[in-house]
DNA sequence: CAATTAGCTTACCGGCGTTAAGTTACCTGT
DNA sequence: ACAGGTAACTTAACGCCGGTAAGCTAATTG
């Protein structure tokens, strides 16, 4: 029972080996027998970002809980990566490649809708994304959407300055809006909502208009509404600064 | 020598007092002859965390750092404040209360415009402000001054929806503004920046549109008037919204 | 089959936000 | 005048973080 036998390592008193010596031969993945796990890559780090950041947002995304996901310790994360923020910059461009680029109409006006109402949809999918917008958007997802946002707007008459302005008229109206409802959105406790709600209420004398006019009042606006009515309003006005000749 | 009387505790052999006890007496200050020194408020902090901000960016603001500024330790600042992000908050706040409310005119649209520049003037004056948006903005500075801008568009004849939309078209564009504006600046490095030029120069075939119009070139286009110039659009769309009945 | 090296792990660093417990100076009531 | 209480701090420590340096290992290559 307790014996060894010779050319057998005798089992530790206890029954459990030194936890830190390997296990035992056959306990160990046989040689070839069975692929190597399949190896880390770019792509499947930024994945894993994406769905970490989906379901616990910026502060949940660790190099170590990333690590874990992945099944790798956390140092293996940055032979295919520098730092933390190149995580955090591919995964914001990962998400804009989910946008679809409209095939390109006759109707200017429409397909630069099309774009800008699927880049706010795409932000609201990963309510995080807003947050990051902070850091330079050069990837090529990026980038492609803009140049298909730019287009239009060429298209609709914009040259030159007037280019310039229309262009940043409408994104940073899709940032703004994607932020605000955003941050909006990610307090999801109604109660925090109601508190808000009733703290201006409680100074309608200070804030009367805001009281009246329903602001935060999530109830009384629809967000998709609203968004769309502005954004009508920008591309009428980015219709006018290119004149339409 | 080494004979310790009772009721009185042997000194450190070395002749050093323990490190863990207080000084000998006649090394304390004086009890009242100097005056203590200035009470730490909530509102040194902020204003410390504000200047802070501003020369070091959101990461330089620690704490520990902060703490050190005010000359008092780190856990010092948790009886005026319950987390760090309540620090935050206060100091995005704060940086609004300067941001000059207009004296009513009988120009709504002119009222409505001084607002909206001061506001994207303050936040490029503190340019990590754009990126503190992602947090509820509930403080009073901050809905005097959405008070202010939608009384404007109510003396625009703004109502109900309209009121609602344009609100938002306008908080939207200059939050948008600031925060892409503020991005780009911090890249202080002009390196960085004629390198994101020679990035879609380099791609010209790519994003044509982009290349042609001279996207990102801060040498052709300035901000101040793009601005202005979108701002323009934004606030005659609102004027439309809202019959001018 | 030896040598190289891509791709990972182990060990560790300083710094972070935050908590718990102790200490001191001031104020209050008698 | 003095005991007690409490506001306002300090000291100590915890667990986690992003990041580096160096070691190991299995596959690839000459």
């Amino acid at each position: 029972m307790t014996s060894a036998e010779p050319g057998v390592p005798p089992a530790t008193p206890a029954g459990r080996r030194d936890s830190r010596t390997s296990p035992p031969v056959w306990l160990r993945a046989e040689p070839s027998r069975t692929r190597r796990k399949a190896p880390l890559t770019l792509g499947r780090i930024v994945d894993a970002a994406v769905t970490l950041l989906d379901e616990r947002g910026i502060e949940g995304l660790t190099m170590r809980c990333l690590a874990q996901r992945l099944d790798v310790t956390a140092t293996a994360l940055y032979w295919h990566v520098k730092t933390k923020d190149d995580v955090l910059d591919l995964a914001v461009d990962r998400i804009f490649g989910d946008v679809p680029i409209p095939d390109v109409s006759d109707d200017w006006l429409e397909d630069a809708r099309l774009l800008v109402r699927a880049w706010r949809a795409a932000m609201l999918r990963h309510p995080w994304a807003p947050n990051l917008i902070g850091r330079p958007m050069l990837g090529p997802n990026v980038l492609a959407r803009t140049e298909f946002l730019q287009s239009a707007l060429v298209r609709g008459g914009c040259r030159g300055r007037s280019l310039a302005v229309a262009t940043r008229m409408l994104a940073n109206y899709v940032i703004g809006a994607a932020l605000t409802e955003a941050t909006w959105h990610r307090t999801a406790d109604p109660q925090a909502r109601t508190a808000a709600r009733d703290h201006i209420a409680a100074r309608a004398d200070e804030y009367p208009t805001l009281d009246a006019s329903g602001h935060l009042d999530d109830t009384r606006w629809n967000d998709d509404l609203l968004f769309e009515e502005g954004l009508d309003g920008i591309l009428r006005a980015a219709a006018r600064t290119g004149p339409p000749r």
